[in-house]
DNA sequence: TTTGCATGCAAAG
DNA sequence: TTTGCCTGCAAAC
């Protein structure tokens, strides 16, 4: 379900939380009983997300690793600040010029403001808080795969596809798999490695920012919209990109991801006027460029946009303003 | 009220 | 290559 974007927020969450503390371990669902009693009772020392997954540094060289999946999800609860965390729901997102053009605003929405209270906050791909009345710790909703407790704060994990316990080795053996994270690896090398794999590749570039190895973090959603903003036709070979496209194609997604961390939502237009981004905000069909947007006009073009499905996931894109490879050799 | 799909991966076959 | 995850949402009934 989430992009990159929201496993590093639900890193932080933790690491606001949790880190430094000592969480009581449990599966309410009992599938991850014998993990969680490996983990019980340890203080958590670091919180980290590294592309689509997240690592929960324990005690004693133990390591929780999650991963979300397509529709996992944490549940935080607690006496939190009730700032909703999203830039929607606080209704701070955006601030509008001198010329009446969005500006955007990147402040760390997860900062408080305000008296704490008991809340509820569910981080998936899309956040949702909501006062809540109820005993602490909260009876576990539906099938809870892992519960980490503090003294005032709980975190239920459902729905995952990984969450496993794991030996600083294993951790290292998880992260060689992934390619880099803007977030996370320094911004020149992580360029350079992105630039030096894609330039090798002859696979379609609508593939390879799809694999994790190559760059971690960016799903459907971001996949299409990168491509869009690039004017790349997805199924450009990787080795046929020059290598300055690559370079911005990179640097798109590093401003893309800072922007879904510190808003919490996948915006990928630019340029609205005020009225234009309370819509995006308000629906979710109008904060993309061609995601989502099967038949409809394009938003620069006109042309209708098309949806195609590339290795089982759904790719859309303009089949005009991302022309093939040899038309923008013309100049095109 | 029911059905089908979804931002994704890993395990099974 | 197909299935499981087993949730949340929106469209269809």
């Amino acid at each position: 379900m989430p992009e990159g974007h929201s496993v590093h927020r639900i890193a932080r969450q933790f690491a606001l939380h949790f880190v430094g503390k000592r969480a009581a371990v449990s599966s309410p669902q009992g599938r991850f009983a014998a993990g969680a009693e490996r983990i019980d009772g340890l203080r958590m020392l670091s919180a980290k997300a590294v592309g689509k997954q997240m690592f929960l540094e324990f005690e004693h060289d133990r390591w929780l690793r999650v991963h979300l999946g397509l529709y996992g999800a944490w549940d935080f609860s607690g006496d939190f600040t009730a700032d909703a965390t999203t830039a929607s729901a606080s209704g701070r997102m955006g601030q509008t010029n001198q010329h009446g053009t969005v500006v955007g605003e990147h402040e760390d929405s997860l900062a408080s403001i305000g008296a704490p209270r008991r809340t509820r906050l569910r981080m998936s791909e899309q956040e949702k808080a909501s006062e809540e009345v109820a005993d602490f710790p909260p009876e576990p909703i539906g099938a809870v795969r892992v519960r980490l407790l503090t003294g005032d704060t709980c975190a239920d994990l459902r729905g995952p596809t990984a969450c496993e316990v794991l030996t600083p080795d294993e951790v290292q053996v998880a992260l060689n798999k992934l390619g880099p994270d803007p977030l996370v690896d320094d911004v020149g090398e992580a360029e350079e490695r992105f630039v030096a794999t894609v330039s090798k590749k002859q696979t379609a570039i609508g593939l390879l920012l799809m694999d994790q190895s190559v760059v971690s973090g960016i799903g459907n959603v971001y996949r299409a919209e990168i491509l869009f903003r690039a004017r790349l036709d997805p199924h450009t070979p990787g080795k046929l990109i020059p290598e300055e496209l690559l370079r911005e194609l990179w640097r798109d997604w590093a401003q893309l991801l800072k922007i879904g961390v510190s808003t919490g939502q996948m915006m990928t237009r630019e340029g609205l006027t005020a009225d234009e981004y309370a819509a995006a905000l308000a629906n979710r069909a109008d904060r993309h460029w061609v995601y989502h947007r099967e038949g409809l006009p394009c938003r620069v073009c006109g042309t209708n946009i098309v949806m195609e499905l590339a290795s089982a996931r759904k790719l859309y894109w303009c089949p005009s303003c991302q022309a093939p490879l040899a038309s923008y050799h013309q100049g095109g």
